[in-house]
DNA sequence: AATGAATGAGCATTCATTCAT
DNA sequence: TATGAATGAATGCTCATTCAT
């Protein structure tokens, strides 16, 4: 009875299951632990959201997508004289050493998507978003392939809890960036023939 | 019922459960699904385990880690004449074609082993099985290198739903592998003088 | 929205709910469902019925009250030299050869009433209107057990999915006619003395 | 906590359901409803009964079917000498005369099973006991044409709260009964040549 | 050693109704 | 007048775990 008219309700939910999730991950996600949080009445949520589902997509789309926000903050794509592979790499550093729990928020939907298929196309998303901006400096195979690498390395940095070798990173994106088309002196690009976009939709 | 007496119930608990996170997810997992699934009373199944996370281990240690299986079955780490980025593209490739049941499996037990600590020894001891038996070829950042950008060109392929592209995993591991120490020709391994092992545990 | 200003509104809500209970039974109205199947907000129908019951009693005797209907239009009452338990019988048949939706529809306001007393008076008027009009041709008492007799074998095949047999149902309808007052040769009407009208409203 | 161990627990929830059923009807049957009037814990409905459906067919399939336990202890069936369709009026008279809570229990469900097709068997199990039981005297016709009469006047009765008229049942039954095959001086049955057993599954 | 029974907590979801606008 | 928002109660059901036997 207290809080009726309530115009921010709606967003006042978004935020609480953002929170929810990043601190006991998706599974954590219900809708009394939201409507917990939001301090917010049970039926509230599900006035807003027809479905949990519903509810985890709206709050997941509105997460800053925070790994390409470092990216792009860290990268000038458009200057062709930086070291890309440097930037990248402390690009990945600076989002390995955020909040924890952004890191894992943001990895648990990466890999939730694997079975909850509505998560696919935000995830499909984010990658795309690095994925096209890199593509401005390289071809678009090697950008795919800098990506599912920092995909990889980030994956194993969160599973291990062990430090992120910011060198190592900056070493194995350099292999991957020198390959590329029209980069100087690509050593193996020649004889593979490497396709023009082997991964697009 | 009347299965008194059956030294193999907890191996049948165990398999049962594999099969039940195969199908639906380790959401799935419940004391209930497994005992349904092994055709066995409830009660067994806490007998023999004392917490699901505990048959939840036992579970996914004895996976048999199709990945590095299928790595190990088509990569012949012994013969240095091989075209080990070749080999690895193609058991990448075998792997992604089996049963998609299994791939998720895999990379399920990584989304939950993001969350819980317990199941981490475990993804990191797949990661480590494949890394060790690289590092017989390569150094052991670039056995790193190629772990991670395996990893992410599998995830990519399972949140896409895309073709695996073979020719392209072949020329990102090979631009990675050209690198490796002792590698012929590599050409950009010399300025970056890749760590010994950065990442090692 | 937008559709301010819309008389019909209260006709439509009412054409949306008989369509609900006929698909999914009373126990699917719900002023949910019934402003999706009118497409009209849901405020709109607590609007204009004060109770969910309201709504269902405006409804019900909304429905054509199909069976009457059929027996109207198949009987010829003012004929005395029809057999009217052919008719009778044939009507039946026409009835439960129709929709079985709207055979349920009928029956099921009859459960209803059961329990709710504010639909008793609906479920009466539909017996009565089919039992005055028979009373035109018989001694009210025949009228009842006719109706009775009817509703009874009507329920037989509805519960049973057996296929319904007209020539049964005459013979059975016959009899009873057989003995009503005036009818020729009644053979065991004149020691029951026939009570003028003993369930009459 | 307090009282684990109650051998008798199924029992008294099918019992408890009886009575939920009786006093407020099929519609407020609960899993709650019921753990409350058998005082028992909520899970414990849900464990011994996998859905409410289940419970409910449990609890109808042991009501003792007093319709038919009437009839059977008011029909003397063997005694081809007494007034049949007397003994009937007064079974059908006796049954209406009982509590009127299990009257409407035993009609509810003989009218839920429209939509239940779980409630079916049961309904139509009751049907068959009372068909199958006067087949003894008279022709398989007649007796469903009996039994369909003697739903059809106790549902009008349930439905106007009107007095029971026991003399014009008895007039109604008994020109049923003259026309059955083997009663002396049938007047329709000749014409009709009631089939053997028309509604015969 | 093994298990059926038990139970309290929690789950997603539906709902009739109220009410501020 | 009309309605979107709100909410507390209830629903069927699942579950991990405990425990008496």
């Amino acid at each position: 009875m207290a809080r009726r008219y309530d115009p921010e309700r709606r967003q006042r939910i978004i935020d609480a299951a953002i929170r929810v999730v990043r601190r006991e991950g998706i599974g954590g996600l219900s809708h009394r632990s939201v409507a917990a949080e939001a301090d917010v009445p049970l039926g509230s949520t599900t006035y807003h959201f027809a479905s949990l589902d519903e509810l985890l997509v709206a709050a997941l789309r509105q997460t800053n997508a925070s790994f390409s926000d470092t990216v792009f903050r860290n990268v000038r794509l458009d200057d062709p004289d930086r070291d890309l592979a440097a930037d990248l790499a402390r690009a990945l550093g600076q989002w390995l050493a955020g909040d924890r729990g952004t890191n894992e928020l943001e990895y648990e939907l990466y890999l939730a998507a694997l079975r909850k298929p509505v998560l696919r196309p935000i995830a499909q998303e984010w990658v795309a978003s690095v994925t096209e901006a890199l593509a401005r400096r390289v071809d678009p195979a090697t950008a795919h392939g800098v990506v599912a690498l920092m995909d990889g390395v980030s994956l194993q940095v969160l599973l291990t809890d062990r430090e992120y070798d910011e060198a190592y990173a900056r070493t194995m994106l350099g292999r991957l960036l020198a390959g590329a088309d029209g980069a100087a002196g690509a050593p193996d690009g020649g004889e593979t023939g490497s396709p023009a976009d082997p991964v697009a939709g």
